[in-house]
DNA sequence: GTCTATATAGGGATAGAC
DNA sequence: GTCTATCCCTATATAGAC
């Protein structure tokens, strides 16, 4: 088993419990390593396996978001690639967000800088391809802010529904907040 | 110490920690009242306090949000009420939302079922409203859950960033999302 | 690399004095 | 009602065999 396959199995843990909730245990029964293999893995234990999530998460979304944020395509089509991606990065809001589970308690001390910077990239990539549009820089800077939170406050929705459609009408809504209005 | 003031630093506690972070020790600090103090107030331990907070915060809600909700004065004014409320309520964001945090880990299987009702109760009273200036059943629903999730997404920003403007932002949009569009 | 076994700290919870 | 002292369990982490 790759070190990568193992990331992926800690990372639906953690998006799932939370930190503290994501015990040694439960994230030694998700990857079918013992205690002691994970620490192999990951020296700095706990909080370092924490940092592993973070950065496979940060990757994933560079790859898959924020590149076909940067395109050359036209702001709509950029918009709509994003919004195909989230739906699937979030498992159709059924998948918890690190940035919400991740700033709570223990570990917003442990990982606030890294989420703060993250979030800071993402809205700035979305910021440039409203601009582009040509809306003025804060009011495109207010649009980006308004997708993110809708996603972010529809996976609340759906985590506490167990109805998905609020999540699946908050992507389909995402050209409309970002290019219309 | 009346047992109302204990439980609204046991409230401060849970919503800044989460149920799994919120240890006995540290809500033993924040109250001022040694472990055992705690289990002679909550007997069912842990899970009843949490319980406790989840009713305190729901009829909180209750007598300062919905009935406001429900009165006899005008949609508008009304959806005001509950802005003003729940900018007070979430302390101009900085104070996170049980919903959110009691929805992940072993706090969701434990309190799903409050949750759901509640968060059901608060979207079926808003869709009354919005019903009531004329909008269609299924359009005034999807607005009133419009309404919380911008809310809920702006709570998560505003712990990211450290920034409470989102949140004065996504408060001030609602009557426009509840009302307009 | 992966395991069993174990060390150490902190979690939730209780007994019983005052 | 509030406390000190204590119990048991689980959490994180490590040692060392294979």
């Amino acid at each position: 088993m790759s070190k990568e396959q193992v990331i992926r199995q800690l990372v639906f843990v953690f998006r799932h419990y939370g930190y503290e909730g994501a015990t040694v245990s439960r994230l030694s029964e998700a990857t079918g390593l013992k205690k002691a293999s994970l620490y192999h893995y990951f020296q700095g234990g706990k909080e370092q396996m924490a940092l592993a999530v973070l950065d496979y998460i940060a990757n994933w979304l560079d790859k898959n978001v924020f590149t076909s944020l940067q395109s050359d395509k036209p702001p709509r089509e950029r918009i709509q690639a994003m919004s195909q991606s989230l739906d699937e990065f979030y498992d159709c809001g059924q998948m918890p967000c690190l940035l919400s589970v991740m700033s709570v308690g223990e570990a917003n001390d442990l990982f606030h800088q890294q989420l703060e910077q993250f979030l800071n990239h993402w809205l700035t990539l979305l910021t440039k391809v409203v601009q582009e549009t040509g809306v003025e820089p804060q009011l495109a800077r207010q649009k980006a802010e308004d997708a993110l939170m809708i996603v972010q406050g529809a996976l609340v929705l759906v985590r506490v529904t167990n109805d998905i459609q609020p999540f699946k009408r908050a992507i389909a809504k995402l050209p409309q907040i970002l290019l219309e209005d």
